[in-house]
DNA sequence: TGTACATCAGTGAACGCGCGTTCACTGATGTAC
DNA sequence: TGTACATCAGTGAACGCGCGTTCACTGATGTAC
């Protein structure tokens, strides 16, 4: 909150931190343009000055998720070194990290609501991150026989859905596992790879 | 909507029906008290003798759903017949079924932001919905090599898991597979069973 | 370097709205006699 | 069978609240001369 006087200076990204700050704690449906204002010690009418409307706000905060989220897993990709195998294993490890990290992104981004098909620039972001994941499925596909290989689409699908399903039910609030999310998102996985007939000294 | 007279009859329920309505239209945070009343034909302020408020008439929605679900797992499960796998399989169709189904129930119960642990009845519903899956999957532990065999209740929270992603992801408004949500779990479950070491002519 | 002025990011008051909840009440029901 | 009465499920008006959004405005900034 680091104001100066009339001017705020970076108002914009303000209000997005603010955003961030209010729907990790209460969820994105708490979230409120008018308490996003006053967190970035300013008047609900400020935010007009840089966005359309509530539902705009979240979109961007979304949006800048969808970056975060599609850096970190191309960083942890890496291009699918040491071995496609590890690499993989990687995403799915930066996918719940990603989750936990940035609860605020994480939310607006799968559970605000907001259509990423009605927002273009979210609709890029978004596949931008597909792309990330098919493109290390597809890495890894080719170490699966090819009677047993399903669509890299498919692949990646799956364990899109798994690490979404584990954020989800065993990382909010009353966990109903007693495991671990992270043991029960790396032991999920590799099952999963082994059903691929993928198996670590093989890859 | 058949009103008699000044007294409804079955307020409790309609009430309960008028939420479902409402959550499987909006959402879970686009449903309010007074739009649930006058769906049902009633003052907002009715609704006070039936629920302790807003709240209470979610869960008790919740709750209703969790019945649901558990009966529809444990019909699917069918005590394990006609073999584990076909029974275990069963089960996972039948969870998207249910989500598909039932939309408002399940956003009341997975999305509605409620605490399951905070009410006694909801969490016991809740438990006996995870101990038939357990129950499924300790089922079918008996054919997996005992070296690859994990704890039921991880094996069970992967397969919750990995349907809960489908429905959200693949399931709600904007899709982003090419792939019906249906065909994706059942590809999934198939290699994930399959990486545990079952394979259909085994068991 | 100093001043006039255009720009525009902020204010502050106001709006209409629908929310959840309360309260004293009233009308229907069904039971006791 | 008929009536008095207790019960309680509903009404309707009111409340305070915070929301998103608008508007005419004002104060700070930085550029042109």
């Amino acid at each position: 909150m680091a104001r100066r006087g009339y001017h705020h200076g970076n108002l914009r990204q303000a209000l997005v931190e603010a955003a961030l700050a209010l729907i990790a704690e209460k969820g994105p449906q708490g979230f409120t343009l008018s308490e996003a204002a006053k967190l970035a010690d300013v008047t609900p009418a400020a935010v007009y000055r840089h966005f359309a409307g509530r539902d705009e706000l979240i979109v961007e905060v979304a949006r800048q998720g969808y970056d975060i989220f599609g850096a970190l897993m191309t960083f942890a990709f890496d291009e699918g070194r040491p071995s496609a195998l590890a690499a993989f294993e990687a995403v799915a490890r930066a996918y719940l990290a990603f989750a936990r990290k940035y609860p605020g992104h994480y939310m607006a981004m799968f559970e605000s609501g907001i259509s990423v098909q009605r927002h273009a620039d979210l609709a890029k972001a978004a596949e931008t991150c597909t792309a990330v994941l098919e493109q290390a499925a597809a890495r890894l596909s080719v170490h699966i026989p090819p009677e047993k290989r399903p669509p890299p689409a498919m692949f990646s699908a799956h364990v899109w859905a798994l690490s979404h399903g584990v954020v989800e039910l065993f990382t909010r609030g009353d966990a109903r596992s007693p495991f671990p999310a992270e043991d029960l998102l790396e032991a999920g996985i590799g099952i999963y790879l082994r059903g691929l007939g993928l198996l670590p000294q093989d890859v």
